[in-house]
DNA sequence: GCAAAAATGATGCACGTACATCAGAACGGT
DNA sequence: ACCGTTCTGATGTACGTGCATCATTTTTGC
């Protein structure tokens, strides 16, 4: 049989009170006794029950999720899985609620993070950019208690007690690396997709792609971004005309969704399969365009472990617990063909 | 609030008991008072938790793992992690126990299986080739009911329950991919080197990577296996021999480990970076290696998301849960330098 | 050596569910 | 209407820990 509490007090030869004063760390014990206690733990091996420990505290977590109201795909499908993550662990007492700011508008979303009901949320995951409104709420989060992780994209300047996503600088890097090794030793072009040229993620991922072309595929030059807006037609303009002009071009390189329009607009131009594409985010056109051949690699990172390790990281904060780094590290996946996984 | 089933009984119009034996599927209710109860449970969205559940219960899971004990760097990591695992799970109340029996003896482990302690085990994971002494055994802790999953080798004849671990074979084409676009159009040779030619991993994953060069990559020639046994001075010998006399070897394709011998030996040619190299299971040696160039990639799975994977499992299946496909599922990792994970 | 302060003990309720027992109610068949 | 069977209710204990209260002991400061 495990130990217990009770197992703990007869070996250590105190109280069960004093036992569990040193176990949540109350005051009022001396240190050797609280000594005393500890190899007690240690001889018999005890592991405290996590499951009877929340039961008693009766604790439960109600987790705030702020995400903007784009509605690009990546966005959804988060909130999608937020959402089912959370129905998985409501078993374990945690409730989720998402939360959509308007994505151009910091003041409001300070506004609603202010206005979280104190008293009932136990923690708060935002994906937004970094302004100094927001840097002065989430101070004011954390003076409440309140555990903040930043996701998706990170808080680097504020006190947020974690980071939860993936270095979008070296996830530029890796499509780098895979555009030059493909692309061979002869000269060539790039065309570069983007967006929009403002958003933090879209910037970084650029800076890591020509930080390695630079380095280490000198014969290949990516071009300026296009700047598209999340417009299928001005994609299709700016790269028919790109590419009608520029023979030299061999490889795309997308810093965002917009697959559709993309492979759409090279199959009208008969080049389906003859360049090498990668982008971000493994959407379902994007696994039909890997599977057709249209996109080469997708560099993605799993929504789903995005989604459960928000949950877990905010609870393990709440509880003031450790975090497993390993299980919590999101990873930088690069998505071809032959390696594409079964379902989302 | 969240309702329990207190709320439940009232709300249904019947005792907390009858509550209960409906909940836990006991017989002696009428259909007409299951129905009541269950739409109750709907009307208010009763989620049973599952932590009273199983401190009621007073349930706790030991899980038994069965390795090879065959002394490979993945092997070990294996064992590690899932000891690590089970010291964590352990305030979940679960435990493992990892056995390791003599790695061509497939009586011997079917013996150890029939050994099991009944009521002591939970659950069974194994990692072995099958033979139909194994299906035997599988079938007859099946008859016990307790659950059977495959770890990292598949058992797909056998009756267990779930398979934790990669399809190898597209494992192989992953990296002949790699292989064939990173070597470009030009002829070329590449060695393929193998511990063992009798590991099913080790096939499946050749299988997989002749695939992808007879179809996509003609111009690449894909050398017969050439065996190692898991030893230095072998691999450093054939290896050797192999580069000094076909020029036209341009890339090495290693089915398994054996990175530090293999890194050795270009080195001591002076052709550190100038192949393409391609490994499986991400070592310390193999992450050495990736940094310094002299490894170009490295196909793996992450090995303490198998561990945790086969824990979450096991359990799921002993109470006869759902399982997230989505977590559970193991990705065929493609690691670069440029995405290299931080840690283990 | 005494009072005040600090440390410890004893105890009981709470958390939400599992499970067992026994009494009593509703039911179906004759 | 009677009986036996099948359902249902009422109730109590248990699981391991959290947390609060109050009594008692030990330590500390002077």
């Amino acid at each position: 049989m495990r130990p217990t509490v009770i197992d703990i007090a007869r070996e250590a030869g105190v109280s069960l009170a004093t036992v569990d004063r040193v176990l949540n760390a109350r005051p009022g014990v001396r240190d050797k006794t609280i000594r005393a206690v500890n190899e007690a733990i240690d001889r018999l091996g005890y592991v405290r029950d996590l499951t009877a420990a929340n039961l008693a505290r009766s604790r439960s977590y109600r987790m705030a999720v702020m995400l903007p109201d784009t509605e690009s795909q990546f966005i959804q499908t988060l909130a999608a899985e937020l959402t089912r993550a959370g129905s998985l662990a409501a078993a374990s007492r945690v409730e989720v609620s998402v939360h959509r700011f308007p994505a151009e508008d910091p003041h409001a979303l300070a506004a609603m993070l202010s206005a979280l009901p104190e008293a009932e949320v136990s923690g708060v995951a935002l994906m937004a950019p970094e302004t100094p409104v927001l840097r002065d709420a989430i101070r004011g989060l954390r003076a409440r208690g309140l555990p903040v992780v930043a996701l998706v994209s990170d808080l680097p300047n504020t006190e947020r007690d974690h980071f939860i996503g993936i270095d979008n600088r070296a996830a530029g890097r890796t499509a780098g690396v895979l555009m030059g090794r493909y692309l061979g030793r002869d000269p060539a072009q790039v065309l570069v997709l983007g967006e929009s040229l403002l958003a933090r993620d879209t910037i970084e991922r650029r800076r890591g792609f020509d930080e390695v072309m630079l380095r280490d595929f000198p014969q290949v030059e990516a071009l300026q971004t296009l700047e598209t807006h999340g417009s299928a037609t001005t994609l299709r303009q700016v790269v028919t005309e790109m590419l009608v002009n520029a023979p030299a071009v061999r490889g795309i390189y997308s810093l965002g969704g917009g697959y559709r329009a993309l492979t759409q607009t090279l199959d009208e131009l008969g080049l389906s399969g003859k360049l090498v594409v990668i982008g971000h985010e493994l959407t379902p056109h994007a696994r039909a365009a890997l599977e057709s051949g249209a996109l080469t690699a997708v560099i993605m990172q799993n929504i789903g472990h995005l989604a459960r390790s928000t949950l877990r990281v905010l609870r393990a904060k709440a509880d003031r617990a450790v975090i497993d780094a390993g299980q919590e590290q999101i990873r930088i996946e690069i998505v071809l063909r032959e390696n594409l996984p079964l379902s989302a």
